[in-house]
Order: structure tokens, then sequence, then C-alpha cells
RNA sequence: GCCCUUGUAGCUCAGUGGAUAGAGCGUCUGCCUCCGGAGCAGAAGGCCGAAGGUUCGAUUCCUUUCAAGGGCACCA
């Protein structure tokens, strides 16, 4: 029995209780169940009565009388008590609470997943770093969290497309050309070039394919130096993020909006809406009637559109394509963004509280140290992957919730490395899998019907189980709420719950010892935990490893 | 000046109105004759930044205040 099970019956009980006329209240649509953090609580606690009590025109503790009667008659409840002003604590049947392991093994990779977000239509953009340089750490956290968020939506029933902003237009490109340019032929680094050394290895990697560049005056060489230093650069981080276990479904190009006609395009449209304004020669957009501080510019009076017009294409773009829900993950760094992002959604005759989510992330800061070799003090991400490997800084970073700020030791960071949670969790997966392969070798099988709920009676059973039980909801709220570090704290409790477990039962019998239906019923349990460690960390993009 | 975020154990951080505020690391004490000791059992460590308010109840919600970080372009 899970606690969304009981919460039904708990619901039901209540319906029941309203039909049969002995109470008077409205009933909210979910009934909220608690794991108690003391056992002499019972197995899980509701404050319902204390909630609704006194809308219900009677004592608190009247109300959970009538509730505990009824409640306590309810399949799987063991008994309930009534506590404190009205709190009811409940127990489970002891067979009603095992049974959750057979239904997890059944449910397989699918255990977790819910309906919470069915029917949302969703585009998440992330990380669209600049294709100017390499991925550095200001650009991790959201590739960590961002990925996660996609999987723990699709896993609560959104249809999600993830995707990445390429700011492929604009005069960065210019600058970003010329850099490369001039270290080819040893010059300075261009006004507000890019320094770094991955500039030269860009030159090498450009020279490969095209080594009449070299001979070539500037003029004549940017442009195809630029197409071929861009391709490079944006190859060098889809490898870094496939490194990272992170794959976009679209990559969306900036310069394509602009050749395609979508920015003249979204101008009008917006025009049409009435939130357009003529100043000083320029365009503007009039942002101050949904929130921003001051209004934007779309087109400058030189005629060149702004970065900010690319962006209201885009939204249009999004919307045209069926995307329900914009999500944009931001750092902290553009926080200021916000207002004029919902402002364009607004504008687009869009809802700025439902059609468009923006999330800012605080950025990571590191103390001092230059620790890349190639960009000088930026700590690029596909150094961090080679210290101190994908998963375990993948968790690392989906540990926090994104407007934690979190500060990087350098030196700490490798340290860090045999105390990372990550291996915490991944060494009670290994574990599980261990015990899994020693019970087949002492032919304890995994036999269904030699399956007894009722003998998962220990103590650290009934906890594992209880905590087991709670996966969807997890998983659920971390979608709702857009907080995948839910589930990584949640691994962990899972993690200290099976090795407390594994301490006080044996999956395998000792020595010569018959194999009994206990042991098979408690494989059921180890599989069962196996199955939500690794169903876990998958939402995570952490890998589950079978032996460590 | 205005806006956003954050102040919880020595450190890094969980905790979307409930019972005795939690975890990891660090410190201390026990536990390998048997399924993985990368583990388990236990101890110590707190004025939840401060002050008001809302209510049966506040670390959580509201206001004020102090401190830290970030942001306020016809740049991208």
């Amino acid at each position: 029995m899970t606690p969304e099970e009981l919460s039904a019956a708990i619901s039901a009980c209540l319906t029941q209780a309203v039909a049969d006329g002995d109470i008077s209240v409205e009933i909210p649509d979910i009934v909220r169940v608690d794991r108690p953090k003391s056992r002499e609580h019972g197995d899980w606690a509701t404050n319902i009565a204390l909630q609704l009590g006194k809308k219900a025109g009677m004592a608190p503790r009247d109300f959970a009388q009538i509730l505990a009667a009824r409640l306590a008659q309810a399949p799987g409840v063991g008994s309930v008590d009534i506590a404190g002003p009205g709190f009811l604590n409940i127990t489970l049947d002891t067979a009603a609470a095992g049974e959750l392991a057979r239904n997890i093994v059944d449910a397989g990779e699918r255990f977790g997943h819910n309906a919470a977000l069915s029917g949302h239509v969703v585009n998440m953009e992330f990380v669209s770093a600049n294709p100017t340089g390499p991925l550095h750490i200001g650009h991790t956290r959201w590739a960590a969290l961002g990925d996660a968020i996609a999987r723990v939506l699709r896993a609560s029933g959104a249809e999600v497309t993830s995707e990445y902003y390429i700011n492929d237009a604009g005069n960065q490109m210019n600058v970003f050309a010329r850099s490369v340019y001039n270290r080819i032929h040893g010059l300075p680094v261009p006004e507000g070039g890019y320094p770094g050394e991955y500039i030269r290895e860009l030159g090498q990697t450009v020279l490969a394919q095209a080594p009449e560049l070299a001979e070539q005056d500037e003029q004549t060489a940017l442009p195809k130096l630029r197409e071929l230093a861009y391709k490079a650069q944006l190859e060098d981080i889809k490898n870094t993020l496939a490194d990272f276990g992170v794959g976009f479904d679209v990559y969306f190009s900036e310069t394509a909006l602009h050749e395609g006609g979508a920015v003249t395009d979204a101008v009008a449209r917006l025009r049409e809406q009435g939130h357009i304004f003529d100043q000083d020669g320029a365009v503007w957009l009039r942002t101050t009637d949904f929130g921003d501080d001051k209004d934007r510019v779309l087109i400058r009076a030189n005629g060149e559109p702004t970065y900010f017009a690319a962006d209201a294409a885009y939204y249009l773009s999004k919307k045209d394509r069926g995307f329900i829900e914009k999500i944009y993950l931001l750092g902290a760094d553009h926080h200021g963004y916000v207002n004029r992002l919902k402002a364009i959604a607004a504008c687009a005759g869009d809802d700025k509280d439902t059609n468009i989510e923006v999330l800012i992330g605080q950025l990571i800061s590191v103390n001092g140290a230059k620790l890349s070799k190639r960009a000088g003090n930026i700590i690029e991400l596909r150094d961090l992957i080679n210290w101190i490997g994908a998963d375990a800084l993948r968790y690392s970073l989906a540990r926090y919730p994104a407007d934690s700020p979190i500060a990087l030791d350098p030196e700490q960071l490798k340290k860090n490395t045999n105390d990372n949670p990550v291996f915490y969790v991944q060494y009670a997966h290994a574990r599980s899998c261990a015990a899994a392969r020693n019970a087949a070798q002492k032919n304890v099988v995994r036999d269904p019907q030699a399956f007894d709920a009722a003998l998962l009676s220990h103590e650290t059973e009934n906890e594992l189980l209880a905590i087991l039980g709670q996966f969807p909801s997890v998983v659920a709220s971390a979608a709702e709420l857009r907080e995948p570090h839910r589930i990584a704290r949640y691994l962990e409790q899972i993690a200290g719950a099976y090795h407390s477990w594994y301490a006080a039962c044996r999956v395998t019998p000792i020595g010569e010892e018959p194999v009994e239906p206990v042991h098979a019923t408690r494989l059921m349990l180890n599989d069962a935990t196996t199955t939500v460690l690794a169903n876990g960390l998958n939402l995570l993009g952490v890998t589950a490893p079978e032996r460590m």
C-alpha cells in the first residue's frame, strides 16, 4: 500500500461520512499523509482532522474520532489512533504494506511514473551557451539540472521538448572569427575578442580543413573561417554535453530566425497586438504594460534588430510550434530578463503566469585558482568531467535546489570524490545487485508464489517499504516544483534504509541453512529497492552500476 | 537608488503550517566466524540572522531590519 492509496482511502472515508450525514464539510481534493518522525506515531499520520474540524463546526478530536472509526475498517489498515489535538496515526496491516514490494518489481522501470503533469506540452530551453567557446562551469549547473528536470517532467506524464538556442548571430561571431584569425597569424587578441588556448586549437582545426585560409588576407578569409570555427566549436559543445549525458531534442539557430524572416514577422505580429510604438527612430515593445521596468527596443534606429527582437521571434516560434508551456532556465546573471521575457509572452497574447516560466539558478562560485589548462581562469565542463567524473558531477549539481548558491572549492572538488553522496547511493544499488547475485547462487529463486508479504515484519522492512512507496509522489513533486534535488535526497534516504535493513535481515540463508519463504520474500524487497534506486538515478542522469 | 536570490550543527546543505528541526563531511564510542565495512549501531554538536505580525500551531506565510551574492544597454 502506497501513501497515495492510503490517502485515497481516507478521502473515501470522508466522502462516505458526509454522505451518511455524520459530518458536514467540503472535502479537499487530496488528503496529505506524512511519515511521522517517531515510530510510536504509527506508519503514517494525517492532520486532516485539524484542518477540517473547525470548518465542520466541531472539535478536531471529535472529527478525528468519526474518521478514525471508519478508517480502521478500510482494507489494509491495521489500526488508527488519535493523538494530540487530533492527529490521526495510522498503522498498516503488515501484509498490505509488504505487498508493495511485489508491485514495485512488477512495475519495473515504470515504477515512479505518474500522471501529475499529463497533458502538459512543454518546451524547455537551457544551457544555450554561445558557440564562441567551450562549455564552462557556469553552464554546468543548468546542464545537469535542466536535463534532470526534463526527465522528471516526462516521468510525470508531460510531453517535453528540450531545446538549445544557438546565439550564432550578431557581432560576437565576427569577433570570434577575428580572434581565431589573429591567433593563426600570431597577432594579438582583437579588441573585445576571445583569449584562451582553445582559440589556437580551433585555428588548427580550421586550417586542417581549409589550408588556403592561412594565405588569405583577413577580409577574404573571415567568412569561411567563421563558418568552420563555429561548426567546430558547436561540435565540441555537443560532444561535451554527450559526455555529460545531456542531449537536446532541438538545436535552434538564431541566424535561422533572422534569415527566415521570423524576426521581421514577429515585429509585425506584435504590432498587430498593439504593443509596439516608434520613438527616436527605433521600434519599441511596450513591455512596461506587463511589469517590465522599462520599454525595450526591437529595431534600432539604424534598422538592425536587437537581440531582444530575436528573443521575441524565438518565443513566437515556440508558441507556433504548439508548446503551451515554455520554460526558460537562466543563470542569476540573467534575472533582469525575467520581466521582459514574460512581457513578450503577454504582448503575444499569452498568459505570463502559465504559458511562460523562467527559472533562475544561482551561479556556482569558485574560489580563486585557475584550473583550466586551455582557457586560463575559466573552468571547463570537460575538465570537470575528467576530474571528478560525469556521475559525481551531475549528482552533486542535481543535489541542490537551483536557487541555492553553491561554492565549489577547487581543491576540495577532487577530495570530495570519495565522500560524495553519489557513491553512497550507487553503492547501495551495487550492493543490492550483489545480494541478488548471491541469492541466485544459493538457489533463492524469484518465485511470486513463494512471496509472502506478511513475512516483511521487521522494523527495518517497515521503514524501507514506507520509503519505497513514496517514490511516485516524490517524482511528482519534483516535477511540479521543478526540483530534481528532491529525487537525490530521497535516494539517499532509500540507501540509508536499505543498508540498515541489509544489516538486520538476510536475503540468503547462512551456510547450509535451508532456503525458506522468507528468503524469497526478502529477495523481492531487495529487487524492489534495486528498481527504485535505478529508476531514481536514471532520472538524475546518473548511472546505476551493478558492480563498483 | 531599484529588482532578484540566500542567511538552519564546526563545514557543505535538506526541510512548499504540525508532534523531540534533519543528512553528509569532520569529532568521539562500539560492530567484520557468514549475502560488498564504499557499511551498520550510538554520542556530542542549534536562540533556524534579528524584531514584530497572522493562528490552535511558524524554520516555513506577511511586514520591517541586518548581512552576503547577483542584476539593472538602441551588447549578445
